[in-house]
DNA sequence: GCGACAG
DNA sequence: ATCTTGTCGC
């Protein structure tokens, strides 16, 4: 277990990871969305935002690219390399302060289900939650822990990432977890609580299936498999909506899904929910 | 035009 | 995301 602080400045640091490394705008882009801001020119941002996911979706890999199997078979000649380091983020945010926020990064021993590694940090977040802009709002702070995590213990950086919210399962096929994916360039996989109805896929139709089988795939009015709903068990009502992020295929990414599920979301994220959460607590309100 | 909209 | 008590069940 490392770092119990989390407190250090505001994260102005992270801003350029978000950019890709290029396009380091040192403008003001925070002033822009503040409350009580005059009738700037939001869709100015999101025309560069857009630009950005379209511009890094192309580094997209939608395969394994990887040697770890989930469950490798006996092997009595070639000793394959097992899955074992799985990480997990999340955001917690301050009852009063919504602007004010805990970014969590937590690794889980996926044999032992124990977590080897934790790490936060506070934030002032300066982005408004725009939903199919998610990554610009809370990708700063996770690929900051991420890199710490690489800087300081390497040896716990995990092997995929599972990250709370979507992969391509997204308004233009890139959500947080690919947007991390690429970023950090780490395997990712998205699992979203609710689901982001896209391509003409809709609730309704996705519970009643998912009632019957615990894994329903998301096909789009495209054709294209988006995802799978999935219910870890057979009493959870409500699924589980997984997608690709990056550098993994959607049943490996449903395989690791489904092999870190003590409870009905998978244990990295759900440590990094509670214990994000329990960070808030500790540093403001009761 | 109206509603919906990951976290 | 967050505001929130008890409650039904193993």
């Amino acid at each position: 277990m490392q770092r119990g602080d989390g407190n250090d400045d505001d994260g102005e640091q992270t801003r350029s990871m978000q950019t890709g490394g290029r396009n380091d705008d040192h403008g003001e882009p925070t002033r822009r969305w503040q409350t009580g801001d005059r009738n700037d020119d939001h869709g100015e941002q999101l025309r560069i935002w857009t630009q950005q996911q379209d511009r890094l979706k192309s580094q997209l890999l939608f395969y394994d690219d990887f040697s770890w199997k989930v469950s490798p078979a006996l092997s009595i000649s070639l000793p394959i390399e097992p899955l074992c380091l799985v990480g997990g983020v999340d955001l917690s945010f301050s009852k009063h302060n919504p602007s004010v926020a805990c970014g969590a990064l937590v690794v889980v021993n996926i044999k032992s289900m124990e977590v080897i590694y934790e790490d936060f940090k506070i934030v002032h977040l300066h982005m408004p939650y725009i939903p199919g802009f998610l990554a610009f709002r809370e990708s700063p702070v996770l690929l900051m822990l991420l890199e710490r995590l690489a800087n300081e213990h390497p040896d716990r950086y995990p092997q995929v990432l599972l990250v709370d919210g979507n992969g391509i399962l997204h308004p233009r096929g890139f959500g947080l977890a690919s947007h991390i994916g690429v970023m950090a360039n780490i395997p990712t996989i998205g699992v979203a609580k609710n689901l982001y109805c896209v391509d003409g896929l809709c609730r309704e139709r996705i519970h009643m299936a998912s009632g019957i089988t615990d894994e329903t795939p998301l096909v789009g009015n495209s054709g294209k498999i988006l995802g799978m709903a999935l219910r870890s068990h057979r009493d959870s009502i409500k699924p589980m909506f997984v997608s690709i992020g990056h550098r993994i295929s959607l049943d490996t990414a449903v395989d690791v899904v489904r092999e870190c599920c003590k409870y009905r979301i998978p244990e990295p994220v759900r440590q990094a929910d509670i214990r994000s959460r329990g960070q808030i607590r500790a540093h403001f309100g009761a």
